[in-house]
DNA sequence: TAGCTTTGTGAGCAGTTGCTTACTTAGCTT
DNA sequence: AAGCTAAGTAAGCAACTGCTCACAAAGCTA
């Protein structure tokens, strides 16, 4: 940006920056408490470059959505997701990462919905039901998704209580050993 | 409502009527996509009345969070809290009950997390918590509630997902295995 | 019946929001 | 250097939102 006002021109600086913002406060404030003039203001560029390039707020949040799970699955292997996932929920000096993520999508519009089910669910839920050697091991594959996700609004809606506070690997233990007895065998 | 116009004066009726009202359009769309104009029109009433009797919208959800969880224990006790809140949660023609409320809390303003933690978890976990006999009891019986949060999300997010979709015997006799798993000795 | 209080109403305020539009200008090619 | 395209901008639109205000009138009491 020189001091004439003019700014460089960067479209995938621009879009990253946008990506980046938009990624930031919608984790911070939810999808509807996050205005474009916000994200914009973040991104340091005008509002309506967000129209630009993402066609609508929604149509960002879709685009902050997609990938992350992949981006987790492809980083870690199904083999030690389920260590990963509960070793990051309960790290304390977590990024706002994928967990925050989440959660925003559930506050999101319809189309943050489809994306969490297409994109981010899917894959966890295959992966963790190839855990389970049973029928149902969708089932239980998405009942430890859902686990997950409900710690994660847990600690959104108490940062003081006690699974916020708790040590974390006694948490993740405690977790494991139950997940442990949903995926091999209950009965 | 007369044809004049005119309207029979019940106030402990238009409360209950905007509760009523509020109650279930913020399960269905969410605090902020729920507008005043929405409540007041599903309660039949003018929408000043809902600043008259509750103050602010914030308040007014903060009203409808009050009690549920508090009337769910009288009715059950908390023997049976585990059963019942796995029954309900499983339940096939549930009406939009406490859950929903819970899950519809966390989309809502700072004042609906005070009243969540307050008056819809605190006693939950109380309950949760005196079924382990571990020194670490309210921690478990945090994490089991919020797997049960999260099953209401799981669900909201994939109305035709595995968990939507599972039997609702069965669902609940794994959960309640895992939970057991986790209450009593889980190392 | 008059007077007062409480409940109900219509209208509107001020601010906000997602989005569009017309214009500017950076950057590239010829 | 001229011309064109694509990226960036300021301004503004139309609709919406929580909330307020002045008034109307139901309902009660003396």
């Amino acid at each position: 940006m020189t001091d004439g006002g003019a700014r460089r021109r960067d479209s995938a600086a621009t879009r990253r920056a946008l990506l980046d913002a938009a990624r930031k406060l919608f984790a911070d404030k939810g999808f509807d408490r996050t205005t474009v003039r916000d994200i914009a203001a973040a991104a340091g560029v005008n509002q309506a470059l967000l129209f630009r390039y993402f066609g609508s707020k929604e149509e960002l949040l879709g685009a902050v959505l997609s990938a992350p799970g992949a981006a987790l699955l492809a980083d870690v292997g199904s083999e030690r997701l389920l260590g990963e996932l509960l070793t990051r929920l309960f790290a304390e000096d977590r990024e706002r990462g994928h967990e925050a993520l989440l959660m925003l999508a559930l506050t999101g519009p319809g189309v943050a919905a489809d994306t969490l089910r297409r994109e981010v669910s899917e894959p966890f839920v295959d992966a963790l039901s190839a855990m389970s050697g049973e029928p149902d091991a969708r089932l239980r594959g998405q009942l430890v998704l859902a686990w997950i996700l409900g710690v994660v609004l847990s600690r959104a809606t108490s940062p003081t209580g006690e699974i916020a506070a708790a040590d974390p690997e006694h948490a993740r233990e405690l977790m494991l050993t139950a997940i442990r007895a949903l995926l091999e065998r209950a009965d």
